[in-house]
DNA sequence: AATAGTAATGCAAACGTTTTCATAAAGCCT
DNA sequence: AGGCTTTATGAAAACGTTTGCATTACTATT
């Protein structure tokens, strides 16, 4: 009785160990009630005294589910998309998958390839954000017909199914709220929309509401910040450098709105008194600042959820039915956050 | 010439397809130097057509590395975590492995529960937060022999592998500085210390620093906060309702000392003139806000990058040397980040 | 012209499971 | 006591790869 050497053994060892054979052993795993309780038993003391590990990699070889679901995000280190990944996270691992993460740096080059390597893996089902995506992984998707979910992003007549909300309703009720107060000077600062639906969605909607509304920002009123506060602080300084003053911001995301009270407050101006602002996304910390940022509220947690749940389903539902038929789209409602940095004019 | 189901060719069809043996399509994959470049030719416009995506997990199954990595964190959506979780991805992206990623929500059960999961899919390795686990995990972890490290926390004798900065120099940089300020009346408010040696590593320095100084703080000024800003925030309107206000206050981590201050500036304090906040970690936003939080600088990209780089090769190593010898143990330098929340009394 | 060496390919075993089918033992009915 | 059903188990094929060994066809060397 030779010791095996720890963490190699397999299900062969266990067998042998406990005397029974292999197909006992993985029934014993598989469908216990078909088992004999002793025999259970003793099995088991064998897999403790040998420290077996199943090995789901032989499993899927044989056309089980692999327990995987890949998640492609543009990045990780962003207060919005961490909170969406924990959420997903958290719905997933409750039904029993493993998370599979990567982050494309906002490259749909690198999506693609994300997408691949994913699919080596053998993964249930991907989750993707938002619903701008190259026509590569599109057709890789269709293709290799794998369950997949967009989130963050709702459109009704989308290519793959998807859970979010309408960022063109988002850009408008923030651009409709400043009208509201009576604000004619605004400026936009919005991240880069190329391969980004949702800024660009929030944009479209803020834009037609200004422009419906008379108060369509002039150039130097229009600009591009990056995804973070620090350069967005930056951009903005800029802006209030200017020799007319815009009396509001609408910024494209919370980040950017950040930034730019920071910027304010920095140039010594008052918010909401000298200039408002407005953000849209609702990120965590937006509400505990000082000046609580008044913004469009988005239910990250419960898309994250959401999507999270309907991706099982989809996966459970592709084994069953082999043609995968309907899409499932969710719409999660977005609200106005009347906080402090706006005031009526 | 029947057109396979979309999706399911193997590399039997592929074989097929170019007329070869399947060795020949399996060797022109991992040792294309070995086939005839025109038999290559052929052999990847029938992966073309086919739509043919290898698959891992049979890779794996023949003593292949899976390719992939598990990281265990506590939770992802915090400032923190995510930087480090994004750096870490990013780097064993970039040597080809693919990363796993559960949180436990700083339950160490739950950890170990994650842990198991990630070895039934053959991780080539593990990245764990902090170095405070439950000995059921320690001991999986030496019996499988699999390669680990620890992010975050430096321990010249740690069980295991680690890269990160010594806690405790941290808490006590913290404490001296505000000292230094001629602070004696000073406030201490932490996250929860068991299972979280990162934070008791600090609040340990700290106390050390304080009581030696003589400002060991009293009963009603040692407070604890959760981990998010609101709740830290809240915590903090009690502090300050007291009788007596400290006229220094020495948080855990940069998002308490956040919540400290906005609920300070909400009370009608001003800091750093009524009160000083000094936090430790150096969150994103901590820089760019008003006024900029005076912290304890931690280089969570570099710490999260050199962890993945760490990993890749310690499970290049551990492939190689079949015992796995030496643990890596790598020291990051924190510091002293002076900003505006500080001010001498 | 015989031999040795090299390049390209195929055959079949192996990897660690699950599952179908077959078998054996045991309990129940008449 | 013979025939059924039920319960528990084992043997072997299958999953999709990789790889050691064998084979073939050339090319170069003597």
């Amino acid at each position: 009785m030779s010791l095996k050497q720890s963490g190699k053994a397999d299900i062969v060892d266990v067998a042998r160990r406990a005397r029974v054979s292999i197909s006992t052993v993985s029934r014993s795993f598989n469908h216990p009630d078909l088992v004999n309780p002793a025999t259970r038993k003793k099995i088991e003391r064998a897999v403790q005294t040998l420290g077996y590990i199943r090995n789901r990699a032989a499993q899927t070889m044989h056309g089980r589910r692999s327990g995987t679901i890949g998640l492609i995000v543009p990045t990780i280190d962003h207060a919005i998309f961490a909170e969406v990944i924990q959420s997903f996270s958290d719905a997933v691992d409750q039904a029993g998958f493993t998370l599979l993460i990567a982050s494309h740096g906002f490259d749909l080059g690198r999506e693609y390839a994300v997408l691949r390597k994913f699919l080596e893996h053998r993964v249930d089902g991907v989750a993707l954000i938002g619903l701008d995506h190259s026509e590569p992984t599109f057709q890789l998707l269709e293709q290799q017909a794998v369950p997949v979910i967009s989130i963050w992003n709702y459109v009704s007549d989308s290519r793959i199914s998807c859970v979010g909300a309408k960022n063109y309703d988002a850009g408008r009720m923030a651009a409709e709220y400043l009208l509201d107060l009576g604000h004619k000077r605004i400026a936009v600062i919005f991240p880069n929309t190329i391969g980004n639906d949702r800024a660009r969605g929030r944009l479209a909607g803020a834009m037609e509401v200004l422009q419906r509304g008379g108060a369509q920002p002039p150039e130097e009123w229009n600009i591009q910040a990056p995804y973070n506060i620090s350069e967005a602080k930056d951009a903005c300084g800029l802006l209030f450098d200017l020799l007319e003053r815009p009396s509001a911001v609408l910024c494209g995301n919370d980040v950017i709105a950040q930034g730019a009270i920071f910027s304010l407050l920095k140039c010594g101006f008052s918010v909401p008194d000298d200039v408002s602002v407005i953000g849209i996304g609702d990120f965590k910390g937006s509400k505990e600042m000082e000046p609580a940022l008044t913004t469009i509220h988005f239910p990250a947690n419960e898309i994250g959820r959401l999507a999270g749940r309907e991706m099982c389903q989809l996966i459970i539902q592709s084994e069953v039915i082999s043609v995968d038929t309907a899409l499932i789209r969710t719409k999660c409602d977005i609200s106005l956050s009347i906080r402090e940095t706006c005031r009526a004019v």
